[in-house]
DNA sequence: TTCGATGATTTACG
DNA sequence: CGTAAATCATCGAA
């Protein structure tokens, strides 16, 4: 069961259609606002997907997790599309019944005398009305961007997990320093910065992969070949360029030697 | 839905 | 403080 956020929109139109119309409407202005600092709405034509991915910057702005961003842009770029649809319905939709309505009044005029005046207030009632319907589609746009945004905020507590290239450089730098898998504080930060976590994550990862490794070894033991073949590679071409002059010295097996017998008991600052 | 992997948090130690 | 160890909570694949 997958919940997304298709509720909401096109949903009944039974929620109060009345009482708010001619005045200021603070309550519509309020939406107004919100859809246009959101991205949806605004200077229409495209979708406004710049503004979009705008408005998700500002939302996202101190995270630096850019998966749940564009995972977020898809969305509010979806309900800004729904939005657009719906609205472009809506106005063609009051337009042809506009239209009927004024062929009506037209043939019935030849029975019976119709005032523009009369005209003028049939269309103005059929426009409060559709008018009425595109407030609600407003309100229920800006209820799903709330609830999508509420979602994004508290989706940033759960956890994720790294990417896999972060993974990666985090598991080579543990494999190359299996003797001492303690990074300082400074290869912390630049582990960090390669894999664009924070600093206490790279702490938390090496925490749970010294405590894992230890604790079952052998559960590791093909991870551990691999990485230290990889990292072979690059020294054994670093060799290579080195000693220009090979030798005929066929390099054991790349070892599986991969008994660390005591496994970093004491550490030092 | 289950279950192992995994990131985060908590607890205890020096 | 940083870490070890246990534990929690979520993810992701079978």
């Amino acid at each position: 069961m997958k919940e997304s956020i298709p509720d909401s929109y096109h949903t009944g139109l039974s929620i109060r259609g009345s009482q708010d119309e001619d005045p200021p409407d603070p309550q519509l202005m309020r939406l107004d606002n919100m859809l246009l600092a959101e991205g949806v709405s605004g200077p229409e034509k495209g979708g406004g997907a710049a503004a979009v991915a705008a408005a998700t910057a500002a939302v996202g702005v101190g995270a630096d997790n850019s998966i749940e961003h564009s995972d977020y842009r898809a969305k509010l770029s979806q309900i800004s599309q729904i939005y657009h649809t719906e609205l472009e319905k809506y106005e063609q939709a009051c337009n042809e019944f506009t239209t009927h309505v004024m062929n009506l009044l037209r043939e019935q005029s030849r029975t019976r005398p119709i005032s523009p005046k009369e005209i003028e207030r049939m269309v103005n009632i059929i426009h409060r009305k559709f008018s009425s319907i595109q407030m609600q589609l407003k309100q229920s746009t800006c209820e799903a961007v709330m609830i999508l945004r509420s979602r994004f905020l508290d989706a940033r507590r759960k956890r994720r997990n790294f990417s896999k290239q972060a993974t990666e450089i985090l598991n080579e730098y543990f494999y190359s320093h299996l003797s001492n898998p303690y990074p300082s504080e400074e290869a912390k930060e630049e582990l960090a910065k390669k894999c664009a976590i924070t600093l206490s994550q790279v702490s938390n990862w090496f925490g749970n992969k010294r405590i894992r490794y230890k604790k079952n070894i052998g559960k590791f033991q093909e991870e551990a070949n691999l990485y230290a073949a990889k990292t072979a590679v690059t020294a054994t071409q670093a060799v290579a360029a080195a000693v220009h002059n090979s030798q005929t010295n066929s390099p054991a097996t790349p070892s599986s030697g991969t008994h660390e017998r005591d496994h970093w008991r004491d550490h030092r600052g």
